[in-house]
DNA sequence: TTATTCTACAACCAAATGGTTGTAGATGAG
DNA sequence: CTCATCTACAACCATTTGGTTGTAGAATAA
């Protein structure tokens, strides 16, 4: 049963995004530092056109935002995505750690 | 440049299995409780089949494991894989933070 | 035993994904 | 102005993904 499917289309797009080495190594440069997506495109064995479309999935996931600047577009870090994604997992940690707990009692009277 | 393709397979697995709602959602239930494969699929408006393969994604993922019980296979949450996307996106966390202080002690400064 | 339930797995299909090359428009440098 | 650089985007291709139906085996129920 999916309820939220704005949500939904969401966290799929996020999860998505993260579900790619190049991508998640475009996340990293772009979290320390400022770069234009020739300036990433040098970092990896595959064509700049290719980069384009990983940062385009990277911008649609709420992940990267893009600037132009001069001719140039420039890449940076968009924390909301980070966020969500960390919440969700954050989550599931909680409901785990309810349930082992839980269990930890009945063994406990048990 | 992408260095540990081991560990970069494991998350591309990871996040992959993260990037569908019903995948997610058959996170939520097998985190709360035990389910076996056709229980599950009783919430799903799709074939038996389909959750089946949705299960051994997750599998894969080390997001859960199976276990058979007489006819029936009882799917549970298994932690690490859980514990592996946490870590990575604190990771990005932590680089961002330190980014975040890092600016504004150039703005404290200037 | 026979019938039902639960699972496994193959074969198939449409759509999405991750890559390519090629063309064209803007902007900056000489 | 001219040339090189940076980007956008279309067209194409192979593979993967997410679904289906169908068949078959193993375990339980009657």
């Amino acid at each position: 049963m999916v309820v939220d499917e704005l949500r939904d289309a969401e966290l799929d797009r996020l999860f998505q995004a993260f579900a790619d080495a190049t991508r998640r190594d475009i996340v990293t440069r772009v979290t320390a530092g400022e770069y234009s997506v020739s300036r990433l495109a040098e970092h990896y064995a595959m064509s700049f056109a290719a980069v384009q479309k990983h940062v385009a999935v990277l911008e649609r996931a709420s992940l990267v935002t893009k600037e132009k600047r001069g001719r140039e577009q420039i890449v940076r870090a968009h924390h909301d995505g980070l966020q969500r994604a960390r919440r969700l997992l954050d989550e599931y940690e909680s409901i785990w750690r309810q349930r082992a707990d839980r269990i930890a009692d009945i063994l406990a009277e048990g």
